[in-house]
DNA sequence: ATACGTAACTTAATCGTTTACTTAAAGTTA
DNA sequence: TAACTTTAAGTAAACGATTAAGTTACGTAT
């Protein structure tokens, strides 16, 4: 590597000058900045960052916190949209991406923070109930999460309220009256966010269901959400519309559904959520929620960057991203009043 | 942060002594090492690593560079799962994962490594004959490419031979002999190797099929694969049997046989590739090849950091790594020989 | 002619570690 | 007891950058 030294010896300049000119610094005449930098690409200069680092204590990195309950891990259809959308717009501000270690307990996360010398966080996915993240968000390292609130960073959290809402105002616009709710992880505040929503619309038409309509299921677990789907299905009043944790769950749902010689929509209708990938080719197109992931990750990201850059005049945000209602075939008008 | 020079006041010794003897070098007496080390975790003492990397050129940092034809990058179903191997592998020794930065032209891949000071770089699913993938390649710095054969690195592959050769051997045991294949993206290495045991296999079992069988797709686009199916399906003599580049692209040919009239395997017989994640559970059950992407990310790693640790004692490898045939549903006897 | 301001540098310290080299004390040998 | 080894430290330079403070030369106001 060509270092700041080589450069200074072959201008006849002193090391500091190199360092200046290439920062622009105001006390380097124009004339030597050319030279300099005119020079230092020839001899394919670039800064070594763990030097920068040390002495400025800005590492141009940042660092990414995520697990989740079903240890899916890169492979969450969500959150991998999302850090795929963080992940272009930190890059393109000059910023890289690192993994916080998750697989090494010598060490807390935010200890491996300031060891790495993040200049910035974020944090998806994970129980932000752990002493660990709380710990993080609580540091004065600047912090953004997301789909979860805290008190001392900002979050960017999609707007499930409005999604489950749009959903079940769809359905009851539909004549469904007895709709179930097979929910994701109970300690999950998405999970609380969307019970809520859930029960609220409900409440807004009148709509009163029975406490077994709703199902405590995780989230992308097809197996039981299978499960709870056959329990459902077996009630005295069974519901006539099932909602599902998420698109991927739901298939679980389906496959027990036409298994036990029902059909979609003409029998049961069913609705997942998050939209992504696979789910908009499955046959018969299902309704769903789609969730924002590009805004969400690329909002993220400017946010986390402009707390970073500019730390005074950046308030802490809460930031929400709308998604849209996808309609499917999966809900038709319920086949009878029982 | 607490630095070493806080220890070593705290303690009464050098600097140098406290650094030897958290490294635990051997011209420092055991109490001595003890006390240290003990005040040290009293104190919250990591080591900075920017400052580490600085003097040793050792980052504990590997370089991630991935970027596929689709452009689907983290959500890609099958580098996703593989990265996440890998990752949890190179973790629990110690090592970061930072990606190679993608979004920003103004440097080579080559530069960015040097820049950050990365021990070792995994590169997957890029073009890898672009001029900036082969510097990399070909640079002293301890490489492993994924599902790419290189003369200057290791590398991991899925055994893609083995992979369509088992899938063809068993829809042909199943009685087609008039088999299509949808393959993915022409110029990547994959594609070639699978092409190359699809037409040996069918060779091995004297079967000729015309050139309009093999059709020339895209990995993962379901529209694409949808559009050959209904070519395939109107041709005078349609195959009985339609192979897949991977299960998500054959969603789309699902969806188009069903849209035609036609059932599965009734009426046609189709087969996928991957095996990861929602086609385990499509309905009904798809024969695919399940591709081992927890042993790939793994043997990445392991395979990578030996490179690092050992680079005297560590030959350049090719690994290759064994998947399973999964029969399914979606694969019977053709229905008549016209 | 003197004093001062300014432009354009250089000097040297610093960030936190690592490590080659030096030193001092204690132990061993003849 | 002199000479040499071994043990257990300390000293200081170095990694590559940044930056406060100092220096020089020149122009300009008084």
């Amino acid at each position: 590597m060509v270092s700041m030294k080589e450069i200074a010896e072959r201008c006849g300049v002193s090391v500091a000058t190199v360092s200046k000119a290439l920062n622009n610094h105001n006390d380097i005449s124009t004339a030597t900045k050319e030279r300099i930098s005119q020079i230092a690409s020839e001899m394919g200069y670039y800064p070594n960052v763990a030097a920068r680092t040390l002495k400025t204590n800005r590492s141009y990195n940042i660092g990414v916190l995520f697990s989740d309950a079903a240890h899916s891990g890169l492979t969450h259809d969500y959150f991998s949209a999302v850090l795929e959308s963080f992940k272009n717009e930190a890059e393109s501000h000059g910023y890289d991406i690192t993994f916080i270690n998750t697989n090494d307990n010598t060490m807390s996360y935010l200890e491996r923070c300031r060891q790495r010398s993040f200049d910035g966080v974020v944090i998806a996915c994970i129980d932000f109930t752990k002493p660990g993240a709380i710990e993080l968000m609580n540091a004065d390292i600047p912090t953004v999460t997301i789909d979860y609130n805290s008190n001392f960073c900002s979050s960017v959290t999609s707007d499930n309220q409005t999604g489950i809402s749009s959903l079940v105002e769809y359905v009851i616009q539909q004549g469904h009256k007895r709709i179930a709710y097979i929910h994701g992880d109970s300690a999950s505040a998405v999970t609380k966010t969307r019970l809520a929503g859930f029960y609220r619309t409900l409440a807004d038409h009148n709509i009163t269901i029975p406490n077994e309509y709703v199902c405590a299921s995780r989230y992308l677990d097809v197996p039981l959400a299978r499960h709870f789907t056959e329990v459902l299905l077996k009630l005295k009043v069974p519901p006539t519309c099932i909602l599902y944790p998420d698109d991927t769950a739901l298939i679980g749902g389906a496959n027990c559904i036409r298994d036990m010689g029902l059909r979609i929509p003409d029998d049961i209708s069913i609705a997942g959520f998050d939209g992504l990938k696979v789910s908009r080719y499955l046959d018969p197109k299902i309704a769903t929620f789609r969730q924002n992931t590009t805004q969400i990750g690329s909002r993220a990201a400017m946010q986390l960057i402009n707390q970073i850059e500019n730390p005074k005049t950046t308030l802490i945000e809460r930031i929400v991203i709308n998604g849209n209602l996808v309609t499917g075939e999966s809900v038709a008008a319920p086949k009878k009043i029982r």
